[in-house]
DNA sequence: AGCGGAATTCATCAGTCGTAGAATTCAACG
DNA sequence: CGTTGAATTCTACGACTGATGAATTCCGCT
């Protein structure tokens, strides 16, 4: 039988919705964005994004990725030793959000915020990619925990810097902020335990 | 000149708009809640509520509202002096969210994260109301920092055991957590300043 | 009783959303 | 060339949104 027919485009398009979805969803979140929004950044017709991917919530969880690799910027970090992690880390995550990878994750917080499928990919992906690789170096009791209390830190941080704004911490310099809160980090990573 | 007229249910409809729209908004954040849900837990007609604020704008900002009082609690966490004020203010911030406060604070959270208007009024209730007072009793350098750090602590510790619910933080005790963190709050709030 | 006017209801508008399906285009093949 | 079938476009449906304004109810006063 003749399986012919056109196949051109095919990777193009997929892929221009691909990352207008990634744009438009950081910059709305889940809720607030639209297909037709999508279609708009992707220079395409809407029904072409039902088409490829389903559904908005198809399009949504092809779209949602790290803008930075934890399976990279690990290893990274802790190559030097546990000596002085908590600073490099504080460091490393300021400058993460403060380059143009920074945009999107405030679009991922405004979806895990508002979205019960993104909190769920994002608990799943940070528990296994960065927890996880965390607490493997870390040869302490409670690894688990203690990752997750660092997790703490730097996501609120995030909060109050980039998405409300407070102001004594949105115009501090990144390397003082380092120097505050990486020793507290630290603790996290490397203090007694507690009972 | 007669100023008569129909006088009656002003304080009891209004009343329950407002607790109505606490509620809604507090579970759907503020694009996810609708006038006609808030309407319909108020048991009220939809067009009361444009009626009676203006617009969804309006009752949003009548109804944002913190669920505990700032001028109330914080005096009461300091007057022990401020030696362990960093866990008994963690404890104490657990134990808001596991009340039944907690649900309208996830909202806030909600609210806050998808909404400029949001994000701004809480920038300014928190700076004026709660850093304010705790940058007031720590008689130390750089109070706002101080105050502002101790706060990124506390909304990503909400952020990661409320929202994402992480399972080392959620499923950890109110003691625990206070005791881990405790120390890291305390020397934001009274450790040596930092370059 | 009867009137003024606030409180409330009702019908509806214009706009946007996600989605579905028919219609059209067009490269790849026989 | 003509057929095939994926890629793409077009149109539209049904549901929902915030908002408006006219109609109606009914209390408080004279």
């Amino acid at each position: 039988m003749p399986r012919t027919g056109r196949r051109p485009g095919r990777a193009g398009t997929r892929a221009r919705i691909l990352a207008a979805a990634r744009e438009h969803f950081g910059e709305e979140g889940y809720e607030g964005a639209t297909l037709r929004g999508i279609a708009a950044v992707a220079g395409v017709d809407p029904a072409l994004i039902p088409h490829y991917f389903g559904s908005k919530e198809g399009v949504f969880l092809a779209a949602v990725e790290f803008p930075v690799d934890p399976a990279v910027f690990i290893p990274r970090l802790l190559q030097p030793g546990l000596d002085g992690l908590g600073e490099r880390l504080t460091l490393f995550f300021l400058e993460t959000w403060d380059s143009p990878a920074g945009a999107s994750l405030i679009g991922l917080i405004r979806s895990v915020v508002s979205n019960e499928l993104a909190a769920d990919l994002m608990r799943r992906f940070v528990t296994r990619e960065v927890l996880g690789r965390l607490a493997e170096a870390i040869k302490l009791d409670e690894p688990q925990l203690r990752a997750s209390l660092v997790g703490t830190q730097l996501v609120g941080l995030a909060m109050l810097r980039y998405v409300i704004k407070v102001e004594s911490l949105a115009s501090a310099s990144r390397e003082e902020l380092a120097r505050w809160i990486g020793p507290n980090v630290q603790r996290y990573l490397t203090g007694p335990v507690i009972a």
